[in-house]
Formats: structure tokens, sequence, C-alpha cells
DNA sequence: TTCATAATTCGACTATAAGCGAAATATGAG
DNA sequence: CTCATATTTCGCTTATAGTCGAATTATGAA
């Protein structure tokens, strides 16, 4: 407990934690550039993280990148930072800034924000899905909803890891489905290219052709921002 | 969140807290000496996790108690060294000393180690209980039993917490009931003179009568150490 | 192979957290 | 009120984590 205490208590470290929980894979370079500070004590960070099993180091191509370890660590992050913002702040209005990530963004690896949520609460209301305890039952109209679309439950239930959890937005104050039915989603809305990644590492747009198939698919629009 | 993570990122302030999170309020004196600190050291030690919203102060009679500063604080802290247990030691085996505690000893306030689960599996095999994603759902013949021994469930499931949670133990492996359900059957089982404390902090002995309770209600008997 | 760039290691400085003993301060008991 | 004990505050020392610039190493591209 001490290592991970350690580990999460630098503000440098949380800076890059709280980048890499997005789910995006970083270099030590922009993970530098998030927390700012130099190269070398970037390194010198990530190398305690490494060691404390939060991160790990993937090569692809000419660079080496780092990212979560894994979804339990994802999820240990969340439930800590929103039981230390609970204790911090008494309730800080939203800053101008965030508006626009609210919108559509990625928690870890799935559809958070008010994309997230409304996606979520159109497949409740279609009884697709039945919120049960802590995650999602995924019903037989849910099951053929989503082989339509092309994704396989059978690969996404092998996964070792929780297949439909509701996961509680820190933005929206409202369950949305995370897990890795949640996962194979984002997959999907991204080979569909109903989405795309913007500039801004957590944030997704919605493309022309996505704003008609989540018309289509969920019965409902976006306001664009 | 870094304000959380250097809080428990000292060894002395996490052995406190891994005291504290077996449920009993102990007092600065008892902290000191579990963290092996001077009394002054803890004093400091208390006054930054009293400031994290960790602990809270408690003044009973003549002592100052410090106890952990709610549920949540304290299921935060299970996945925190549930996830540390992971990550760092491969799985280092049992040491002699705490084979005693695994036997009965109390997880914030409800039942754990092998008495725990053993209850646990018993509500569960006589239909009583039923498990159901991260929490238990108690059935209309579990709530006659739980009537019988006279808890008040309107009153259990009235608090602010999660009614019954299950609690993955550390020790054994397996799932234990927690959440207020599980709180208010350990107060049942004191009242009734089952079980009381020890001289360790987390361990409780069961009594005679104790031991006759569990072969007539649950039908084991737990091997006496 | 050589080059360019990313990443890490090294050496040194600084800030601060952790620790203790002594003194001061609370607080209930008598 | 006075006493005894628990707790906190006050200086002070020590240890180490965080930081950077410079040098070194690794790696894919040409």
């Amino acid at each position: 407990m001490v290592t991970l205490g350690v580990a999460i208590g630098a503000p440098a470290r949380a800076a890059m934690l709280d980048a890499l929980v997005q789910g995006q894979a970083l270099t030590a370079t922009e993970l530098a550039r998030v927390a700012r500070v130099a190269p070398a004590t970037a390194s010198v960070h990530l190398e305690k993280l490494s060691r404390a099993g939060l991160v790990v180091r993937e090569r692809h191509g000419r660079h080496r990148y780092f990212r979560i370890a894994g979804p339990e660590v994802a999820e240990a992050l969340e439930v800590l930072s929103r039981l230390g913002a609970e204790r911090a702040a008494p309730r800080p209005r939203p800053s101008r800034d965030l508006q626009s990530i609210r919108r559509a963004r990625l928690c870890y690896d799935h559809f958070a924000g008010a994309l997230g949520v409304a996606i979520t609460s159109a497949m409740v209301d279609r009884g697709w899905l039945v919120p049960e305890d802590r995650d999602f039952r995924l019903t037989a109209s849910g099951e053929e909803f989503f082989a339509g679309l092309g994704i396989d439950l059978d690969a996404a239930r092998a996964k070792r890891r929780v297949f439909a959890r509701q996961c509680l937005d820190w933005s929206e104050r409202r369950p949305h489905l995370a897990g890795s039915l949640g996962a194979a989603l984002v997959e999907c809305a991204f080979n569909e290219g109903w989405v795309k990644r913007t500039t801004r590492p957590r944030e997704v747009a919605i493309t022309p052709h996505g704003e008609a198939a989540l018309k289509h698919l969920f019965g409902f629009s976006l306001p664009s921002a």
C-alpha cells in the first residue's frame, strides 16, 4: 500500500496518471509535457510508476509508449480520484474549458461524458441493458443489437475483465457503460468512422456519419458544441 | 488524488490506516505503538490523515479516539491494498502469526477471515443470500432468518450505505458479507455474546456459546486454532 | 554505416518530510 | 482546585525525493 501511495503522491506522477487513465498511450516526452517537468525528471517518475506496476512500457515503431497497466489499475485510480474529489472541494463548478471535453470523451477505453451517458441511457430505455448493482445485464434484445453491429460478444465475454460495468461519470454524475462491452462499442465506433480523436488527448469528435448513426441507432442527436 | 497518495504513502501512516481499517477506534498513543514511532510523531501523522479526510477524531470519556472517516474510505483502502498485494509480492505465503488472525477477524465492521467466509457461504447454500455482481440479494427466506435474530432490516436498509456488499477477503480470497447487513450481524453477535474481542486488535474469539449458535444457525463449527 | 532524435543515466543541488526530546497544553478524575 | 496522564506544539537534525542540465545510450531512418 505504501508503494502505491508514494507512486501517486507526487504531483508530477499524479498528472501523468491522470493523462494516461483516459486510455491513450503516451510517450515519455508527451508525459513530461503534461506533468510540466524536464524529460529527465519524467523518466525517473515513469521508472517508479513502472516498478509499482501501475504503467507498462510498450514498443511501437521508433517510439516507446506508456499506458496504464490494466483495467483494475484504472478502476482503482477512478475510486481514488472520486474519493479525493469528494473530500477536497465541496463542489467546484465546471470551468468553460471542460465543457467541450464533457461532451464526448473517453474514460480509459469506453465512452464517457454526455455522449457516454446518452448512449447508455438510450440502451437502458430500449430494454437492451438492465442496471443491476454495479453492473449491467445484457438482455436478449440487447444481444441482437450488438450482434447487428458486428460485435463479437463471445470474445468480449472471454476477456479477463468485467463484461458490462456501470462506471459513474465524474462530469455527468450518471452511470455509463464500461467493461469489455463498453470497450468493444468504442472499437466499433472508431472502425465505422463514427468518431475520431481530436487534438486534445481525452476528447473525441463525432463525425457527420456518426451523427446519422446515433440518430438511427439510439434516436437522439447531440447538440453540436 | 495527490493528497490521498501522500497520506497513505508514508510507512507510519500506512500502518495506522491498516490498524484502523479493522474497524476499532484507537487512541493516538496506541497508534504510535502500531506505527513504531514516538507519540509526537504520531500526532503529526494523525493531523495529516485528518486533514486529508481519511480519519476522524472522536471524544469518548477521557480518551480521544481516531477512526476511519467512513465506509467509502474503508472501501477505497481495501481496493488499494488488494491492488498493492497483487502487484508487489508474487504470492507471499502466510506467516505463522497470521494464521490465527485469519480464523476470525473483523474487516472494518463485518466478519472476515475463515469465519466470515464460512458464515457467508452457509447463508448462500441455504438460499438466504444470492450473489449478484458486486452485491448480495437477500431472499425472502433470508429476511426471515435475520428477523429471527432480532435484526431490524428496515433500519439497516435506511443507512446511507450499501446494504449487502460482497467483500473479497484478502486471506481467504473468497467473498464475505459486508455492508450494513454485515455490520448488523456483527452487532448482533457481540450482543448475544457469541464473539468477543481479544488482545489483538483485529481478532475476535468465538465463545462456547457462540460455537453452539454457529452449529445451530449455520450447521458448521470452526476447528479450534 | 551514419545520422537524428528519443530516452535514460549521472552528478549535484534544494526543498521538505519524518523523526525525536523537551516543553507546553488539554482533560477527566478525585 | 489540583494532580496525573494523554496529546500537541516547538525546535532541531537527518534523510531522501524531486528537480535539472549535461552526457550517454538506444533505435529506426536513410
